[in-house]
DNA sequence: TAGAAATGTGAGCAATTATTCGCATCATGA
DNA sequence: TCATGATGCGAATAATTGCTCACATTTCTA
């Protein structure tokens, strides 16, 4: 009955070529299975059969297939945060509209490369011991976005931080599973509610 | 391999007394199964054990444990699609701050009474065979909406809708997450973001 | 080129979970 | 009250999936 905390990190680094070779195509097979075939199917011997591999050489890297996944996840976190932090950069000495939009594109760049899997993993992340981590990649999302906030004068730029990015996590959701692929358009319609909520506030005092 | 397309509906419906209580009880104890131990713990065995009653006894009127998730998903669709419908009527001869105030507070509400629980159902959600009927829901929600900022002359009130219930799901869900209670505060932010959105597509033309 | 170290293999065992079935108990109505 | 159908039971079994291990192959290095 005891759950015994699984591992999660790799077991082993894998030194020559074929072995990193090997770790991809298993880590690529999880993320095909995952996004196409749902995780009912993401079994550790379909993911080696997929990957065209064995299981035992699977089982040499990953104690698991929760290791998958968060080998997965942690891919994912990095790429968003590198996102957000370019955005940033050049949304500096940009005029509020201008900030808005760079933080916006980030927030679907994130999501355009592979929007199916992007989702699963957001769903997986909250069954995997990871709160930690998932904590403090929420943290310094947070963080980039209220210096920017901070830095147009924004009245409680900690809560209006929050808001923002809970908003547009919202709607590019709600677009991605909708199927709408107008990535532009997409944009368009967050920079409106970013700036909109902004406004709203300002009006308030 | 083939998946063989599980039954998802009940499979008996309880006709006396003591069966309606079995029935509840299951579907009881598959609820706080999902809201406090997770998925893996979701087990057929497990949830009769906690209801009470033996498996036996589960599998003469479910047919598996995707057919309990199925009725826990319906009845909160249900429930929300009410909500809405009551704050549409309540809605009805108020100005648009007024409309936004009664559709924000369905939002809300609904997750109001099992915060943890609406938020497991919605992940497992995208693992059931619903699709037909999880579009119709969203479609009848959107249509909800549609008509109240249609009503208060909204440009593209289709477009508008969808990101309003887009954002709106989108804030709630991370203050869900983020442990929040103060749902009165909360409620004011959801105005904001969507009386700014509003306002931003006003100011465009 | 020989030995060592790394990597790859997959049949098969272990563990978990789903599901059934024969039988006991309870409710109903004639 | 008895008979019949509904409901409940849970050990036993089926099915799935996780995972290991003894051995084969490849690569490295000295």
């Amino acid at each position: 009955m005891s759950v015994a905390a699984k591992p999660l990190n790799p077991r082993k680094t894998p030194l020559q070529g074929r072995s990193r070779a090997t770790c991809d195509a298993i880590l690529e097979a999880a993320a095909r299975i995952l996004e196409s075939e749902g995780r009912q199917a993401f079994t550790t011997n379909h993911v080696a059969e997929l990957a065209g591999v064995s299981v035992g050489s699977l089982y040499q890297y990953f104690p698991g297939k929760e290791a998958i996944v968060a080998v997965l996840v942690r891919q994912m976190r990095r790429e968003m945060l590198d996102d957000f932090k370019e955005a940033v950069r050049q949304s500096r000495g940009e005029d509020l509209p201008g900030a808005a939009r760079a933080l916006v594109r980030a927030a679907v760049r994130h999501h355009l490369r592979r929007p199916a899997l992007a989702q699963v993993l957001e769903r997986e992340e909250a069954d995997l011991p990871l709160d930690a981590e998932t904590g403090q990649l929420k943290q310094r999302l947070r963080e980039l976005v209220v210096g920017v906030v901070a830095d147009h004068g924004v009245a409680e730029p900690d809560v209006a931080a929050l808001d923002l990015i809970a908003m547009c996590h919202g709607m590019v959701d709600a677009a991605v599973q909708g199927g709408e692929r107008d990535f532009a358009q997409l944009c368009a319609r967050l920079e409106r509610a970013v700036l909109g909520y902004l406004n709203a506030g300002d009006i308030r005092r």
